[in-house]
DNA sequence: TACAATGACACA
DNA sequence: TACGTGTGTCATTGTA
């Protein structure tokens, strides 16, 4: 087992505490105070790359940054993974809070998480967002919480299932460490092509901020002319459905597919400047201004920030940038950029989890729906795409009832998987990913509507599916981000191996299931190779013994939109 | 006047 | 063809 040192910055200068713990997270020896903590971090890591245990990567990893840890256990990060697996959600989840419960002294609520941004304002990674009482040491607390989070993590019955657990964790830190990373790099940005594109499609950027762009206004009146000449507003909904409603055209919403179905010349408008009105306000002239400045976008990603374990991210939307906008992330003159994507990586992780060796067998390698549709559908891959998503998603509407029917008769193993996740949650149960992150458990006011007598009928049942989609595809889209976490640990270390000075390759963006890395081209080959014996490593350290393979296909392009 | 709810759509 | 999961962000509209 690696070294642990528990690390604790000073609240003002360079300068921080270490200390050395045992494998049970008891101090060895008294804590050291380094002048630099950037020094110190260097001198250890050198001599064995230790387990840097910390509060959370706010306080203690950001502020060192560009000092590179290669493994830590953020407090910050597994507090809330172990008490979802105890049973004890809702429960908070700060430094102080732990510690408080620690000494029997009344535990703080949580700050709303809103908070962090005013901290950031101030300048401070306050050590007061760790929520400890007045007076309390921090180094004491985080010593004291580790050795705790350990014990409650040892607590865990089952050997196969604390193991498990305790991967998690670490991939859940080294996903803390890899966000912070990401957020001081940014993704590569060309503004100048970003404005070129807005341009193109919205025509010149207005002289006025706030004024709607030359193309907007025209279709602005185009439309109105095609509805009858009188003026409305094209950005409310009641408006325009009123509109149309004067043309004899009555719609239920302005949904973009809904006016597809419309035979009228201004359906189409309406589409288009929805289209181009998004792009302007959503990833326009004042995004790039607030997000995207000299030449890097940086998103703060949020680890953890959705229940089944996927990343959120706070502000710019990274995780929502249009396909469009993928020309304007291009690579610094030299470099490359690597993308990665996992292929067909829900349906894989559904037959590692439910080990159906005929799923298994089409998942061992290649294209999965086109080796589903040659043993199950008669060769038609979308019909195999359609059944198995649905499937998973707990779809029951439309023509999927047959290609349920199929795929419960030749996968018997994988579907009787989903459907008692599903019947779990319909009961009110919980289930948990494959490395142990735990869903909520149900509100109160579903237990209401789901148990009172009055309701248990129609209102009742509805949310009693609802909650059984949400379980089916808790097992599966959690499970994928564990995949997907121990994905990114894997990579992050061996980009690190690659080199370690100005030119080292690193991770610049993340979404779910695609990967990519900024490197200098002369490297971008290896990272390639990398990215692939990355998938392997988590395919074995998540699944063990599958027969179930995780490609990823990958390009090496300058531009994120020659990807695919 | 400020905030919440709604509808819509971007991503996986 | 418009279905079934999870998000974040915007503009409009309604409410406190």
């Amino acid at each position: 087992m690696a070294p642990r040192y528990a690390l604790v910055p000073d609240p003002h200068g360079p300068g921080g505490r270490l200390q050395p713990l045992a494998d049970d997270g008891g101090p060895l020896g008294p804590p050291q105070h380094a002048p630099s903590l950037a020094a110190a971090i260097a001198e250890v890591e050198a001599a064995g790359q230790p387990r840097w245990v910390f509060a959370s990567t706010d306080s203690a990893y950001a502020p060192l940054l560009p000092v590179r840890l290669a493994r830590s256990h953020d407090l910050r990060l597994t507090e809330p993974l172990l008490l979802g697996h105890e049973g004890r959600w809702g429960e908070p989840r700060s430094l102080g809070a732990a510690w408080a419960r620690l000494r029997g002294l009344p535990v703080p609520t949580d700050l709303p998480e809103s908070a962090a941004a005013e901290d950031e304002q101030d300048g401070l990674f306050a050590p007061d967002r760790l929520q400890l009482p007045p007076g309390a040491d921090p180094l004491e607390a985080v010593v004291a919480v580790h050795a705790e989070q350990l014990r409650r993590t040892a607590a865990i019955g089952d050997p196969a299932e604390r193991h498990r657990f305790r991967l998690l964790a670490a991939a859940e830190s080294a996903g803390g460490l890899l966000a912070a990373e990401m957020a001081r790099d940014g993704l590569p940005w060309r503004s100048d092509l970003h404005d070129l594109l807005l341009t193109e499609l919205l025509g010149p950027r207005p002289q006025i901020p706030g004024t709607q762009p030359r193309r907007l206004a025209e279709l602005s009146v185009e439309l109105q002319q095609s509805l009858g000449g009188r003026p409305f507003n094209p950005d409310s909904h009641g408006q325009v459905l009123k509109a149309f409603a004067e043309q004899g055209i009555h719609l239920s919403s302005t949904r973009s597919w809904e006016l597809r179905r419309v035979d009228h010349p201004a359906a189409e408008l309406m589409i288009r400047y929805k289209e181009l009105s998004r792009l302007h306000a959503a990833h326009g002239w004042a995004w790039q201004a607030a997000w995207a400045r000299g030449g890097r976008f940086r998103p703060e990603y949020v680890v953890g920030g959705v229940v089944s374990g996927r990343w959120a991210t706070r502000g710019g939307g990274a995780l929502q940038i249009p396909r469009i906008l993928r020309r304007a992330v291009v690579a610094d003159p030299g470099w490359a950029l690597v993308v990665a994507d996992a292929a067909q990586l829900e349906p894989r992780v559904l037959a590692a989890l439910s080990q159906d060796a005929g799923l298994a067998r089409t998942a061992a390698e290649g294209d999965l729906y086109e080796a589903l549709a040659a043993t199950a559908f008669h060769g038609d891959r979308g019909k195999a795409k359609l059944g198995l998503l649905g499937a998973m998603y707990g779809q029951t509407s439309g023509d999927i009832g047959p290609l349920l029917a199929t795929l419960r008769r030749r996968y018997p193993a994988a579907m009787g998987y989903v459907e008692a996740a599903a019947r779990t949650g319909e009961d009110g149960g919980i289930v948990r990913s494959r490395l142990g992150r735990t869903c909520p458990p149900p509100s109160a006011d579903w237990l209401d509507l789901t148990e009172a007598p009055e309701t248990a009928g129609e209102a009742g049942g509805r949310s009693a599916r609802a909650r059984g989609r949400f379980t089916r595809n808790f097992v599966i889209q959690a499970s994928a981000a564990d995949w997907a976490l121990a994905l990114l640990a894997a990579l992050r270390r061996r980009l690190a191996g690659l080199s370690s000075g100005a030119d080292r390759p690193h991770l610049v963006f993340f979404q779910h299931d695609e990967v990519v890395v900024h490197a200098p081209a002369d490297l971008a080959d290896r990272v390639a190779g990398e990215v692939a014996a990355a998938a392997e490593e988590a395919r074995v350290l998540v699944f063990g013994d599958t027969p179930v393979r995780f490609p990823m296909s990958t390009a090496v392009v300058d531009c994120y939109a020659d990807a695919k």
